[in-house]
DNA sequence: CTTCTTACA
DNA sequence: TGTAAGCA
């Protein structure tokens, strides 16, 4: 009744590699159970990679993802691990917000060049015509 | 053919 | 992470 996945279920169904899933290991984000050397992943392995590559998409580190997904721990009702989350969260929301103001102020200084060209342009093509 | 490890890009 | 080599 247990279903369980070869490391190429879980692979394809998640869009990335086997080697991937293998390299998570090794950062000991995943730890399938060995069947005679080869991957036997279960359901908290599944649910576990699918944090991993929640944690990839909100612009966490594997490390941090780490960090996180091995603090679970329903005894305690997660507190710390959601506490930590909260901070990480936190500290990337305030990152991308100083990312954001960085992009607008290149974009600002590249709008102006940008005039300055079409201006310079403009007036080599009015002595011309 | 597929998985696994190891090493290198 | 991709790729490649050498095994099982």
């Amino acid at each position: 009744m247990s279903a369980t996945y070869s490391i190429r279920d879980l692979a394809q169904e998640f869009g990335v590699t086997t080697r991937s899933l293998r390299f998570y290991e090794e950062k000991g984000l995943l730890s399938p159970e060995r069947n005679k050397q080869t991957r036997t992943y279960d359901h908290a392995d599944r649910t576990r990679l699918k944090l991993i590559l929640r944690g990839k998409r909100l612009g966490f580190s594997l490390d941090e993802s780490a960090e996180i997904i091995n603090m679970y721990d329903p005894k305690a009702g997660n507190k710390n691990q959601m506490q930590v989350l909260l901070g990480k969260v936190r500290e990337k929301c305030e990152q991308l917000q100083e990312q954001q103001k960085d992009l607008e102020s290149m974009l600002k200084d590249l709008r102006t060049v940008e005039d300055r060209c079409l201006v310079s342009m403009a007036d080599k093509t009015e002595g011309k015509v």
